[in-house]
DNA sequence: CGCGGCATTGACTCATTTCAAAGGTGGTGG
DNA sequence: CCACCACCTTTGAAATGAGTCAATGCCGCG
């Protein structure tokens, strides 16, 4: 179990094509904030913000897919965060980030918030200040759903219920996911090892809980075979 | 790997006495709230919250200890936040609580804000919109403590590294540990089995990481052990 | 066409779950 | 006051699951 050795680095990889963005026009959060946002488009493995630097910025993933993660001792990477359009990120309780962000496919656009400016239109601006708690609520819940899903006992279950979240999460209908990460990306979310996703995939497949098409491409089956 | 059959009830249990609380006395956030508040004192074993239930209340534990839980379907209990003394909880970002909340220990205090109330006068007063959010990431940082600490490899090393959480969030002292729950509820915690729990403290305690006194008082002796 | 990243599969080892049993502790009721 | 009971903790043995090491094949990009 350890994050792939060229995880880290970005050259030279089969550049995944993401699906077209979750939420692409819908209004958001922040929305009134945008002339205050500095969008940056980033390529693959690009890094958006690293553990231990100031804590500048808030961020919204416009399109793409990022990752929010520690790097361990052990040189394993614990993934804390799945971020796919929409989400909201960047939020530390002290004054430095305690995770790094970084693009998972080229193409990859976030709007950057200044946040002490944000924080100091909030003060006039009680809406702002829900929304901002309101987005902080919707960190606390990704997280938790994802504590929940560590929680289970085998692998294949944890990976079925990766895949449920997922198909939550995203657009697909609920049947269909496109995986937005690879294996060796769901390992360093699941805390388990790539062998064991792999496994654990072709394991549902035989069941009859899955059906894959191409190495992304999921569709769920058989739902129940999945959490159950 | 279950939830003790008699954790759900509370009855007939041997009461553990908890340590004084931790900030006692210390000024926080909400304090110009607390005429807003409804102090309850709650049984060992007491629901506060239920899952499903309209999210009414924000909380705030005065005293004693609590657990936020699921119960899963094949009747493991996933805790996903232990709550100390100080601790804000009741966050939900839909409108109903997506967790239950039960005390631990008798004499556990918790001040109740209405949600609503709270909210109204957030509306006309900033300072108060932005404790809100600082405690929503409070509570943000410490389930991804826990991500991490279910992230490790080994059961002696979540063992561990939930010691070390605990050394740093209570005031025993870094390096004397007072257990707030039993073993069982830790295994919900750590999402392992009792028995691994109670095995991975004999072991830490056999390679001399931990010295035990009695069941409940923990001193870390060497720290490196622990979370290596 | 070859390289780097990605994915799958096999064999082996070791950790954890599960099932089983025993001892300890503190309340509560007889 | 004592005994019972529910809860808590620990230990053992067997079975299962996951990690590790190793090898192979795939695919896109340069």
């Amino acid at each position: 179990m350890s994050a792939y050795p060229g995880s880290v680095s970005s050259q030279h990889a089969p550049h995944y094509v993401p699906r077209s963005t979750v939420h692409p026009q819908r209004p958001h959060r922040f929305e009134s904030l945008d002339s205050h946002a500095v969008m940056t488009r980033c390529r693959r493995g690009q890094t958006i913000c690293s553990e231990g630097r100031s804590a500048e910025n808030w961020y919204r993933l416009k399109s793409g897919t990022a990752k929010e993660y520690v790097d361990r001792a052990d040189g394993r990477r614990q993934i804390v965060d799945l971020l796919l359009p929409g989400n909201f990120f960047g939020f530390a309780a002290g004054e430095e980030y305690d995770f790094a962000v970084e693009a998972v496919t080229d193409n990859t656009v976030v709007a950057c918030y200044p946040r002490r400016r944000i924080e100091m239109l909030a003060e006039t601006d009680p809406q702002l200040a829900g929304e901002i708690t309101a987005v902080a609520f919707e960190g606390l819940s990704r997280v938790q759903a994802q504590l929940l899903i560590l929680g289970r006992v085998t692998a294949p279950k944890k990976v079925g219920a990766f895949l449920i979240e997922l198909a939550r999460r995203l657009s697909d209908g609920p049947e269909r996911v496109v995986l937005p990460i690879s294996r060796y990306d769901i390992a360093d979310y699941l805390a388990i090892s790539v062998e064991t996703v792999s496994r654990s995939l072709t394991d549902l497949k035989h069941r009859g809980a899955i059906a894959l098409s191409g190495k992304r491409c999921v569709k769920i089956v058989d739902r129940d075979a999945l959490d159950g």
